[in-house]
DNA sequence: TATGAATGAGGATTCATTCAT
DNA sequence: CATGAATGAATCCTCATTCAT
């Protein structure tokens, strides 16, 4: 089996409309996420997904759409994960353990998906970062939600959950990043890492505990 | 005066060679910030330094060594700015502290730079991220020198830091792109917010305490 | 009864092969005359007509051929309403008189028709001229004959009619677009400006007189 | 001299703008003129032009602007040399006399400026029948005011004479087309043919007299 | 008969880049 | 030192046209 055959999809006629897109949307996150989305080049993906081009236009729109839907359908997936892994029921901090496990085992499994998602949709303009900054916001509002409930429950104020929560997730893609250059490190450790230091770092929304500088 | 002459230096003849330089490179760092990497054309650069193109060519190269040259010298601002806020002979929690705060007072102040640093530089694959990466991995490494140092002087394992430094830079920088949208936080809280989570979140490091999974 | 179903005729299958043709014919001089030919998908006839591509060129062949159609079943009809308006039994001038009347109550009533004829065919070279100039010169003849008969039964000289007719053609063409955009003349007025003009103009065929220069 | 040096320009280096421009402009016509505006190339211009296609879009713009100088140089041309040869102290015949002669000479000398004017830009809608249907608007109103000046000369009213300036125009179109493949007519007599019809067909405007339809 | 699926081919447009002055 | 003039090389996108069912 030759490296093409394995890169591209052999090119089967005739497939119904649905299959067709999935091996588009396939071919475009892995093109996006190895070149960025202005290096790739729509040529390349219809050579990848073994598609002329007018289909990738017929059934996904311009590149601007292509590359919207990629990140929506990865998005969704990243979401989906997570969601899949938290069990409603828990305490918050099991919560919070179990969501980001559930966060690197995708990164880990889903390298593609996530540099589509991390680095190209994040830095690019315009119409993406809504469809992006969407899921990313919905991520931070969970881990908001998460300290809020964690932190009114011991009486103490939220005025920084927000912030907190976007400090947590970036903290997440940064380490998820690093991570990626270093494959020996268990999935379990690093999230053991981030975990410890979001809980601790916590501390002080639960226990009122806090560092001030000591005045010079 | 008019808004041109505001935006384009008066296109002046015979300048020195390093006057030259650096009307091209705020322009080029002003443009790369408002479009990105691939939508900033030379064409509109030369037209905001008020410079013909041949002669960016000739001072500054290429595209991407024009780029480069930006994300060095903003990196090496920035770098600067921070090591100008540490006192080295302060107590590891003093010197983060004063670095955070130098960080924020940075990113509030050049906005652009930070832009450019941050956004385009980050996504763009290649070249610059080696440049870039560079000025990232050092910031890293200065953040893992002090947790090394306060870790190994209370006798902890240091495996982690640098992971923890990853962390740290990520949620420094997530942050810092958040409080651009809320100009209204002081600088001061949001250096405070980060420093908390950073330090407390960190106790594990110094006094042994850590957060781990309850046994299902 | 939704706009689309006014605009599309529902979609039913196994009609028999007429009416499709007609069905076709209809979306395409709609198509083009709305559009031009250029500018005219065949997809989107295949939509206004409510039959797939395939069967557009089964049946009618390809665009250049579905365009020629067009043409020469408008012009038809606008041949035959003529001739229709026309009594051979009556004097030159009458007929000239009604195959005006009859000229500009079609335009008035087939809009489109008339612009898919007029402007359309017109402008595009090759193929279609012919079709096109076929029907035009037909028309050419038809009022060269009808000077011709007016000329010679007074004995003068013939050697301009063709030009003649040629003149009159044109100046009830421009009529035409003209009045399409001034709806509140009645038809009967116009026609009878350009049959004066016509007449009295041809004067010189009947009884010699003629505008010469005063010699400078 | 080879075929090729007639039709393209020896591509010359580094000529002033000025004489670019011209040198495009006269290619565009030629190949709007023979193709049509929308069968033609920008490839093709650039290449009769001598003169590589980032220059095109440099100096004149996208194809619709290009198109649009055509159409404004051109159209100029034709209403300076009407307005070249008429003179204003002469009485109105004489005046559209004169003019008549200068158009014809226009066409026949400028085929494919002709060809241009009257077959491409006609048919386009959009943003071309502005330009021209303002220049088509403006020698209709010359005609129309000669007619309007004859007629009040002659206290008849004057309701019709936008109109009948409108066929007249539309007469002359159509002739100077015919003339085209006639080219062994000469200009004058073309010129007289139109006249004729035209001052002859004025005859009511002037003297009241006018056919009516003999009651059936 | 009828169509959803598929594509070859070509067209407009834009840049980064470099001569020749 | 400085630039107006010039282009090669891509890239996105669309459309008429045709299989295979």
């Amino acid at each position: 089996m030759s490296v093409d055959e394995q890169r591209r999809p052999a090119r089967v006629k005739r497939l119904p409309r649905e299959v067709r897109e999935r091996q588009i949307l396939d071919a475009a996150v892995r093109v996006f996420s190895e070149h960025g989305y202005h290096n790739a080049s729509m040529d390349e993906i219809s050579e990848v997904a073994g598609v002329s081009k007018p289909m990738i236009y017929a059934y996904l729109g311009h590149k601007e759409d292509l590359f919207a839907a990629c990140i929506r359908r990865e998005a969704t997936l990243l979401v989906e994960a997570i969601a899949g892994g938290v069990r409603a029921e828990a305490p918050p901090d099991m919560q919070l353990w179990h969501g980001l496990r559930a966060f690197f085992r995708f990164v880990g499994e889903q390298r593609e998906s996530w540099r589509v998602l991390h680095r190209q949709a994040t830095s690019q303009g315009g119409p993406f970062s809504e469809e992006l900054m969407g899921m990313r916001g919905r991520a931070i509002n969970l881990v908001d939600a998460l300290l809020v409930r964690s932190a009114t429950s011991h009486g103490v104020p939220t005025k920084s959950t927000e912030a907190m929560a976007v400090a947590l997730v970036g903290a997440g893609e940064s380490l998820a990043d690093w991570w990626l250059d270093h494959p020996d490190v268990p999935e379990k450790t690093v999230a053991s890492w981030l975990m410890n230091l979001v809980w601790m770092g916590l501390g002080d929304l639960v226990d009122g505990t806090s560092w001030v500088p000591t005045p010079e």
